[in-house]
DNA sequence: TATGAATGAGAATTCATTCAT
DNA sequence: CATGAATGAATTCTCATTCAT
């Protein structure tokens, strides 16, 4: 059959995304064939090379498209006039709802950084490393405002980013914890780190979940856990 | 490196642990092959048979020795009649060296759970969980006594272990940073944590180095970065 | 270049037969992609089998095109009235031209008898042979009337067939020898072979260019080499 | 089974470029497939890159293996001490007697050019172009000397070249003219174009055949016709 | 007339693994 | 203890070809 009914580019190459990171995030981008791939969209393992000009390809499409959603995502919800802790609380609100709905795009960005090649790399490297900035931006202006006391804000951002991060590891959809109080748990150890213990004890907010941020087509949990610490 | 003459097995072994531990660092599991192992140790790749028997094998052999190490020596260097907060600053202390020193085991283990068969994962799992339980035990004593106070004990574990293990994703022995100054800036960072925020003060132990722990053949760090958060 | 609209089917085919010949005699018939060819001309690869059925037949197309038009080419230009030594003479004059203006087809024709099915390389060569025995008729009936000595007509076609399309191996249109000059260089030498040694001396002839044959849509020369001898 | 028993890795090269040649003379290069090859050999297509590292490299080595037997052989048969004349004939009894003999290399060597990257084409045809100027060489001599007249030495290298290159396109050996036949007929002509037509009645020449040159493992000729021209 | 989505067969190549020596 | 020749299955990738639109 030279081709199925209905089929359709954009369609085709989005189904090919998801269903790429669901295989990376389970087996590892070296163990997924673009034999699986395919046929999880029901294709022939040729016809992705209409969408991707190679596997190694398909991978950097995949975390650069996902390091930009962060980018900009968090650019469009970051709260510019707020004070360091408003700031902080909001990062870390965004990063949770993040890594928790987009946990297996958080997952593949996040082991398959080796898989690519070194100018790959480099370009994938330089958004995660624009990523981190924001924290220690934050953390940065908090400690000169007083807001903050943190003996080396370098480390701290990445004993908070690796703290926060480690949510998706672990985190079930189905599981005891749902976002908010995932948030506000987070929220409270994250405020101890930079020395406002007190800011710690806020409850859950009350934003209503619909305005809450970046969900994208949510898709059902796959049973495959993600393990990492 | 050519063949050593009169090498004898243990040490052949322990060359072939070593170089595997590098290159699944470095390349993954799955991307690294028998021929470039074989090749690092100075051998053909089909005698790497005559040490395990198969290449999944191998993978389980590093992690089980990896964990088992980490468990046993942490058995022996816990301090038993400390209270909470002394045996939380101990496993600080502990973890932190035992994963720089040992970065690329720690990597390995965290990355490759993946790549493991069922059966292989499970085991591996467990000893990984009972690792993980000495810091919950630490937490939940120190809850109990009221040295502590954490909203949700299981999530700390959660998010103070992924903290204090994001260190091997940085940490470079040639950096700005030592152990032990790492060790009291982590050691702050999780008392506030814990509320304890008056011990995180505490200087640089002055534990001899010689007693200090998890060293094991020290090898040369490699150029790699081993990337995570 | 994109698809000019209002392109009529025959300018189409002749766009694809140049192009064929063009990239064939770069690449060779296997080597050459439907898509290269497609793209060449501004199509998509599907739309190539409005005119031909198969990448093979395309190749037949050609090949029968090219011989067929130097067979009858040859049949309305050779003098039937002149004897044997002007008859050769001939016969050098238009294979020394049509082999160098049509270079690539002859290349081509040369070179992908072997990517032909049998049953279409029975065809091809068929022709091929009909080409041949001209001269083959040429030389018997010079030895015939004694005009010229060989020792055996046979292998003698050969010889001097080869010699004259080896021309075609290293002629280039902006080469030091034209045209003219090649005729006179090679008529000398075969002049020689068959034993009319004191022919050789004639001059470059005199025939007004535009009278001088096979021209054909004359297309830059590529810059690739057709080498082969 | 691992190992095919007695086999040996030096036999087993040269059986595959043995059949890679048969099959490249047949087929053509792109169109052999390595699957084919090793089935010949009795490999499995795999096998095959424990001695040649890609498909492109067997080739490039077929044609340096080739080429450079061509140049040493024809190094170690040419007469030193003998005038122009007796070099040529000398260079023509050798090219016939090798380009009949080893009729499938020289016909790889002149077909599959374009099918080497540029860097191992330049090798390549920089080998060719060291063959051809022996024969420029003795040309030029013999118009020095006064031996030869020849208009145009460079075309007349390429046309004589081409002549007795043409004679392993039609040559079979179990055909009506063997070997010394052969040699002396292309003699007889190669004189007459160099202007000594007097020497072309030169009878078969009297060496031994055991003395006569490039042999090499003979092997039956295969059914399959060479054409060019 | 032409596109573009897709197929399916087959290509080169890789690699864990085996085993006679 | 180790080699080196070989396997065989799988992998990425290519490409002629089909056909609904």
């Amino acid at each position: 059959m030279a081709r199925t009914t209905g089929s359709d580019g954009a369609r085709t190459e989005e189904a090919i995304r998801q269903a790429a990171i669901d295989l990376i995030a389970a087996r590892g981008f070296e163990a997924m064939t673009l034999r699986e791939l395919a046929e999880k969209v029901g294709l022939q393992a040729g016809s992705i090379y209409r969408y991707f000009p190679s596997k190694a390809q398909l991978l950097v499409a995949l975390l650069l498209e996902h390091l930009n959603f962060l980018l900009e995502q968090w650019r469009l919800e970051r709260p510019a006039d707020a004070g360091p802790t408003g700031q902080l609380r909001a990062f870390i609100d965004f990063h949770i709802r993040s890594h928790t709905l987009r946990r297996r795009e958080v997952f593949v960005a996040n082991m398959e950084l080796r898989s690519l090649a070194p100018d790959d790399y480099r370009r994938v490297v330089a958004l995660r490393k624009r990523y981190e900035r924001e924290l220690t931006r934050i953390l940065a202006a908090g400690c000169a405002s007083g807001d903050f006391t943190l003996s080396d804000p370098k480390v701290s951002t990445f004993a908070i980013l690796a703290m926060l991060t480690g949510v998706g590891t672990w985190y079930r959809e189905a599981g005891r914890l749902k976002q908010p109080e995932l948030v506000a748990l987070y929220t409270g150890l994250v405020m101890r780190c930079v020395g406002r213990a007190d800011d710690g004890a806020g409850r859950v907010p009350a934003r209503p979940a619909a305005a809450r941020g970046p969900t994208r087509k949510s898709r059902k949990a796959p049973g495959v856990a993600l393990e990492t610490h």
